[in-house]
DNA sequence: TATATGACGGACG
DNA sequence: GCGTCCGCCATAT
């Protein structure tokens, strides 16, 4: 058996992964997803391991409030909104609709 | 074993 | 709508 780091962190990413392009989800709700309700913060925490060059789409990754959670400013939270918009989602006063981009299974 | 931390969420005033 | 506080899970030290 692989520690449980591995395996949650391989779920959490299998989540994410599917995530259709032009939408995005939370991570209260990836948690959910991944059979950790109320794990938002270890989510974050899976997606902060990330290597670059991952095929994880962690972009379409933002909290509850439909922000992005990188610091504003940062390169990462730049390349977050920039790809978003990339993908039609449209990024306003950094805020994504997600009655309108959320996506849901 | 205990304490602090984090790309969070929800409740409360 | 905004700022603050507490709770959640796992990791790091």
């Amino acid at each position: 058996m692989a520690s449980n780091r591995t395996e949650l962190n391989q779920r959490i990413w299998q989540v994410v992964t599917s995530i259709p392009e032009g939408k995005v989800s939370t991570y209260g709700d990836i948690a959910r997803f991944a059979g950790l309700p109320g794990a938002a913060r270890r989510v974050g925490y899976a997606l902060r391991q990330l290597p670059e060059g991952s095929k994880v789409p962690w972009h379409r990754v933002i909290n509850a409030q439909g922000c992005i959670s990188l610091p504003a400013g940062s390169e990462g939270e730049y390349t977050q909104r920039e790809r978003l918009e990339a993908e039609g989602v449209r990024v306003c006063g950094g805020k994504v609709a997600l009655r309108e981009f959320g996506w849901q299974p």
